[in-house]
DNA sequence: CATCACTAGGAAACCGGTTTCCTAAGTCTA
DNA sequence: TAGACTTAGGAAACCGGTTTCCTAGTGATG
């Protein structure tokens, strides 16, 4: 017994298959008489139109590309990703799309021909858009885009001028909440640990927001105490230490940390030195992994929203999927302070 | 400028579409002058085949799907699965096909009718194969997949007589490791948190393996030091907080916990009682998570190998598409023991 | 009663490849 | 040089739907 076609159905059902197929979708041409005729015969059969088929014929796949860079094992940004994936799921399978998960290494795209997925996806027609992580972004990558008028949204961070719609945390005021936080509590002296440092986006993003909340209350950073570095656990540990050595009148007395690598180092050296934890200083961090809660204190958080980023992302790409005359857009989606023990004083 | 089909380049090169479709399969009976005036026109009209076309004529997807619980937002499994995607994508990748991403909530497959992934992903074609997390399994989704004789790899536990494909992390020898390791370094008096109990298969595996190796070296698990219950941070607190309640020559000398969440918190409760570790306490967990070497002490893990877990389930995936009558395969990714101070005595 | 509008459904082209089968030309052999 | 065999490539059917266009039949209208 070979695969029902819709041949098979019009056959049994003594209709052409032209009707068969406006039954399938509902044409109000076919009388609800024969409509049900049909439908019967479908369910008696156990017949499940191609997909394939109507890709064809629709001139469209029904399939969103999720381009990431799979090759990194172990990387602290897996679980991020993950909700990303679950967020656009639930989005696109309301339209009837499926997800297809694609591995584009950021090394790997070499700059000058282009990208291995731009024939494995876009051009073959696999996908009908693409949602990308921003690190696979190159300039060609978006000539070629541009050139197809193919719809794709970036997630993180996008240059300054974008003309192309993007989503990313609002890293921005997230800093500002973690050092408003800070200095609600009444720290007043903050430093920074963690990031590539001046340049990166994302580090410009957070200290500036950081920065901002402190001048909005009359403070500043003492540029020494934002020390940037790979964010880490040794990294983490290496500032705190350093930050310890200095003078009393010059050490922060609250720390703000890249991520939760950063903050698991500074918060181990913070211990191994004796100091007291939120009382004598106070450590706050960008990220909140499934551990943190369960630090010892327990780390106040900022807590990134990547499910809801993975569902903007993918209702921003489904509206230029279906009206592609609209205009790129970019899109924050705000951070959540999770104030727990280590900055309760 | 719409796409250019196969009948564009036809008609630029003065020979027939067929000749040019066995120009992309490099067919024999083509000359290779032929072959290179067409393979010319093509790159000069910047010309890729559709993949939909070719899916419909060729009768497969090329796709193949994983089947996961994507509702789960912020659980430990998150970056567990994501490496998984990425094995699995390193080895489909090579065989051209692609990665489809499907979400079945375990809960939301109702028992009576079939599940909705049957036919948006199996029936209709999209998928040539599926790649599934255990607990999505039914009985009712087996036997619908065994009448398609559709086929699919399984991920995790699977039940004793299979007759389907399937891969798993080795828990029992896992458990061996861990607890031929704390033997080894003079561990007498061994106990077990976590997990749902005995029935759950994969606390069967863990326990068992651990009595494994103490029978081996002449020892026994005291049946009280057995606890079970929801693997998480409040469970390995209460769970040692009892256990060091105990009178002092019933209490354990190591723990062996279920996760790192419940390693967390028995290490916690180990903290707050002034019990040192590893001098009075050894404690060793399943599962490496990203934050486990930076505990205090470093947490001695054991590391599942999911990348390698996602490379052979795709390679066991793609030999049943290329060759349907094998007979079906388990196999066990051995894990590995990763030393920290915890147990370092 | 003749004409018209409307309705339900059918025939055929189409989407863009693949595959089978066939033929014309060239090569080999006797 | 005739007949058999090989080879390169073309014509057409096919994969399984969708869509356009057309027609036969019905009811309404003057």
């Amino acid at each position: 017994m070979s695969k029902i076609t819709i041949n098979d159905i019009a056959k049994a059902a003594g209709v052409a298959k032209s009707t068969v197929s406006k039954v399938l979708n509902d044409a109000a041409s076919i009388s609800d008489e024969t409509k049900r005729k049909v439908r019967d015969i479908m369910k008696e059969m156990n017949y499940t139109p191609s997909s394939i088929a109507t890709q064809l014929a629709r001139q469209s796949s029904f399939n969103v590309g999720l381009l990431i860079d799979l090759s990194r094992k172990d990387d602290f940004l897996n679980h991020f990703f993950y909700a990303i994936i679950g967020g656009i799921e639930s989005v696109i399978g309301k339209h009837q799309y499926e997800l297809t998960i694609c591995n584009a290494s950021s090394e790997s795209s070499s700059q000058q021909d282009s990208p291995a997925f731009m024939n494995r996806l876009v051009r073959n027609g696999k996908v009908d858009g693409l949602i990308m992580d921003s690190s696979i972004w190159t300039a060609e990558t978006e000539r070629l885009l541009a050139e197809l008028q193919f719809p794709y949204v970036l997630i993180g961070d996008a240059p300054a001028e974008v003309t192309y719609s993007a989503v990313d945390i609002d890293n921005e005021n997230g800093g500002r909440l973690l050092a408003a936080h800070l200095i609600e509590r009444g720290y007043r002296r903050l430093a920074f640990i963690g990031g590539e440092g001046a340049g990166e986006p994302l580090f410009d993003r957070r200290v500036g927001g950081c920065a901002n909340a402190l001048r909005e209350h009359g403070l500043t950073f003492d540029p020494r105490l934002v020390m940037a570095g790979t964010a880490n656990e040794a990294t983490g540990r290496l500032f705190m230490e350093q930050l310890l050595a200095l003078p009393a009148e010059e050490q922060p007395d609250a720390v703000i940390c890249m991520n939760n690598y950063t903050a698991f180092g500074a918060l181990a050296a913070a211990h191994a030195a004796g100091v007291s934890i939120p009382t004598q200083l106070g450590i706050a961090t960008f990220d909140d992994y499934p551990l943190a809660p369960y630090t010892n204190p327990p780390l106040t958080c900022l807590k990134m929203d990547t499910f809801e980023l993975g569902v903007q992302a993918a209702q921003m790409l489904m509206t230029r999927i279906s009206e592609p005359a609209l205009s790129a857009e970019q899109r924050l989606i705000p951070a959540a302070l999770i104030t727990r023990a280590s900055t309760d004083r």
